[in-house]
DNA sequence: CTGTTAGCGCTTTCAT
DNA sequence: ATGAAAGCGCTAACAG
């Protein structure tokens, strides 16, 4: 099996490596009929430039790394769809990492990444409240490195996120606006932070725009079954007529609840949950969803990673972006 | 900012660069206390190999390419975290590729693959009655290929895949155990592979197991209000007590004309489906859904390939493996 | 316009 | 046990 490089066309053609190079490359100072005869060829042969020499040599490799918590979430999956419709119109390749949430492992990736293996990276952190000595290190070597949805703010990058305050307002707003005058909030357990942001954000809004004057918070037991108990008992007690669940889970959790306790929905309580994939929604078509930019996140931090990347405009070229999420109202039958 | 490599290390040891790389590789034949300051220095300075230039080196880049027809799809995210199991566990990276269905696409990754960016490829055909003489050119560069869920009886590769077949037996059967009598197959639209080889299964398990003599079977138009309709009229007319569906959007599709008819799920009618998701599952704890292990494609793909790429047994170590699907029964109160 | 040549950082003979 | 040197495939600076 012979192999299809740059010296074997430039034997063929009789001509010079570097001619053949600079043909290849389009070169202005290459005689139109050579480049004819390099092009064709090079398609003949279907001839592809060797990456790692070319990489090398020119110090760049038009890889991008993405490093997330996991995959298995269709928030990320949405992020890379994102990144992958930039990041392919530009002719770069996506390398993706998952940390399964372990610090020491996303380490270890960022450190293999800080060697030229990458001409930049896009990360989610896996624990924001960690030591990220191994981001300055790529802030060190000039690898840029783009932030985006879990990120520090200790870090100068360019950061890319959804306002998620923002977010706890528009959607405690939308139940109010439908009529609702007692709102629950099911809190994630453990101290997940967009738990308590997206919090404030209900808090906030039932103080300007509701006669609500106590707020209905509960913190939501980890187990399913606990936590569809504890809703239950919370259903009952208190008897909202609406609910707004600060994750997906919760709010199908709660649905369950009340198809036992025989409340309907929308008629007896409204549910607004948070969600990318419309799981929730698919429960009962009248339940709105609110939802985060997942693929417009993927697309800005993409665009914004390769703009420093190929400006050099410094590591924070561009500033920080902040989405909204948005409301998905579904009526229609099906999917 | 200074660059840690090699020639570095050596300086500030006093070494020959030879020897510090053969340090770094464990060599035998580099003395204990070298071995150690070599290792101790690395350590410190934060040394990390510059994959282009080993990739140029020694024509192996520690790198897979992955490509798939999409990401916004449950079973391809299952599908990568199988394989970056298998592959993060032997220090290999991967490269990600999204065809999204167009097999021009596909071809023009496989070729710039074709030269030495990486070591194997695990593809997911995204046209299966396509040409393929690009898969041809991987084979002939010797570039270990495995084929996963899409595949071309044409290519000789190892192939895993799963037997739909056998899962429209299984689901059918399911049907059949549970005592339903008129069984319904809802086919999904146009002529997707294993809609056809699904309901195959379908056809022989009602002709073996079932006292069923004329089978159900619906060609579901591809709108979803389309199908909604057709769905619809179908269950007034025929009134099935069992329906069988090929893909998890007809599934929701037929949950909700159920509820709008006011069939009781699972007292008038059960319902299975194919669903990697559980999103059909949602909809009603006690309806039963059949999975393609997609996490167990993934990783059953990369370990054939890695072995293939390891041990270069030829393009074919290993044979094909043909998975089964499996059954999940949902009773429990959430997700 | 084309050819010659010197590396990019690393591994691996071949010497010592 | 260590060092010197060649070369992986490509690009670019320097000659002509």
């Amino acid at each position: 099996m012979i192999k299809i490089d740059i010296k074997y066309l430039a034997k063929e053609l009789n001509l010079a490596i570097s001619t053949v190079s600079r043909a290849l490359r389009d070169s202005h100072e290459i005689s139109a009929e050579t480049k004819e005869k390099v092009f064709a060829l090079a398609k003949r042969l279907n001839y592809q430039p060797n990456a790692n020499a070319s990489g090398l040599r020119g110090q760049k490799t038009k890889m991008i790394a993405v490093v997330i918590p996991e995959m298995v979430n269709d928030f990320f999956s949405l992020v890379i769809s994102g990144i992958e419709k930039v990041t392919q119109a530009q002719g770069y390749h996506i390398l993706l990492y998952f940390t399964h949430g372990d610090h020491a492992l996303e380490v270890s990736f960022i450190n293999t990444l800080a060697n030229g293996r990458v001409d930049g990276v896009l990360l989610s952190i896996t624990d924001e409240h960690n030591d990220n000595s191994h981001l300055e290190l790529l802030n060190k070597k000039g690898i840029p490195l783009v932030l985006f949805d879990r990120v520090s703010e200790r870090m100068d990058n360019v950061k890319v996120t959804t306002d998620n305050y923002d977010s706890g307002i528009l959607a405690t707003r939308h139940l109010i606006d439908m009529g609702c005058k007692k709102i629950g909030y099911l809190k994630i357990h453990k101290n997940i932070p967009v738990g308590t942001i997206r919090m404030n954000g209900y808090l906030d809004a039932l103080k300007k725009h509701s006669a609500q004057k106590v707020p209905l918070v509960l913190e939501c037991p980890s187990g399913n079954d606990e936590a569809f108990e504890s809703i239950r008992r919370m259903l009952v007690a208190e008897k909202p007529d609406g609910i707004f669940a600060s994750v997906e889970k919760l709010a199908v959790i709660c649905y369950r609840v009340c198809e036992q306790i025989r409340l309907h929905i929308p008629q007896d309580i409204r549910i607004i949950s948070f969600s990318n994939l419309h799981t929730a929604s698919l429960l009962n078509p009248s339940l709105t969803t609110i939802t985060q930019p997942a693929f417009e996140i993927g697309e800005t931090a993409a665009k914004a990673l390769l703009r420093i990347i190929q400006k050099k405009g410094g590591y924070n070229a561009g500033g920080n972006v902040v989405l909204q999420s948005r409301l998905i109202k579904r009526n229609s039958t099906a999917r």
